[in-house]
DNA sequence: AAAATAATTTAAAACATATTAAACAATGGA
DNA sequence: TCCATTGTTTAATATGTTTTAAATTATTTT
């Protein structure tokens, strides 16, 4: 592979490390973004040298996520893998989901400690609201995603 | 420890864990949060039932965050801890100095990108040029930092 | 100043996650 | 249909992180 492909898949890499994303996901990830055509686990194997295990399973997360797509070519009947390429749609998606996903989390829990009666305790029922006031932030937040989402995406 | 503030600690840390954070970070700050008066790290450990390295550890983590903060108090010399109740702030502000630290690192390598003589390759090029697009948004983002972060935690 | 208590640092252990290698399943071409 | 190739699953290995226990350092009390 090109040098200058090389290191910029290698920062991306470790760029999406950072951000706890695995390694591999990253540098399939980021070679399918700058490749200009397709191309098949096996490929993508031999390129970052990388077990076939491997990239299968994080080719999935990478598909469950919608970061990269199967596509099929005439002649070939096996999938070839390739990047969507609106990084930024990727990452506020997966935000989304992720509050959601807490959000759903930990409602139900803080119901529980508001009819809890240990009102005695003046401090602890102060910190029940403070949160609660925190989450209605970001409910609210979430139902504007979509606003908020298009104007930073377009 | 009451029992409800427990359930509590137990759901915002594995919430924490969730965003990768490490478990004991995660019960101290809560801890703390919920607590009406500040801790020493002996009695955190002990309510914590956590090793007194480890909460030393994580406290100084909790520190650089600006998540907790030392206090003295008349008649004891050592310090106490309370949290930072803004947690938005908090947040944000870790998400700024995230953000800046990882611009940093990848911005003289797409320069490099760009300088490079791989003109031929007119899909790299473009690519190149969408990741440039992306980085000036987001430093916009960041150079409009202070302004949405009071829109939001005020 | 010495003893007691508290906090930090460190090396080792426990634990968790990522990666591989090998077995298995599916697909395509002869 | 059988063989060759590709992809998936799994158990094990390797790697990385968190936590502890013990040694060290610092602080307070007597």
């Amino acid at each position: 592979m090109e040098k200058t492909k090389e290191k910029l898949i290698e920062a991306a890499t470790n760029l999406g490390e950072g951000i706890g994303l695995n390694r591999a996901v990253c540098q399939i990830y980021a070679l399918l973004y700058l490749s200009d055509h397709p191309l098949s686990p096996t490929e993508i194997g031999k390129i970052l040298g990388m077990s076939k295990g491997n990239v299968s399973i994080n080719l999935r997360t990478l598909e469950q996520w919608d970061a990269v797509k199967k596509i099929w070519r005439k002649g070939y009947s096996r999938a070839l893998y390739t990047a969507n390429e609106n990084i930024e749609e990727i990452v506020l998606n997966k935000l989304k989901t992720g509050i959601e996903k807490r959000l759903k989390y930990i409602k139900p829990i803080i119901s529980l400690a508001k009819e809890n009666p240990s009102h005695s305790d003046e401090n602890f029922s102060e910190k029940i609201n403070q949160i609660e006031k925190l989450l209605s932030k970001i409910e609210f937040f979430l139902g504007n995603f979509e606003t908020i989402k298009s104007l930073i995406t377009k």
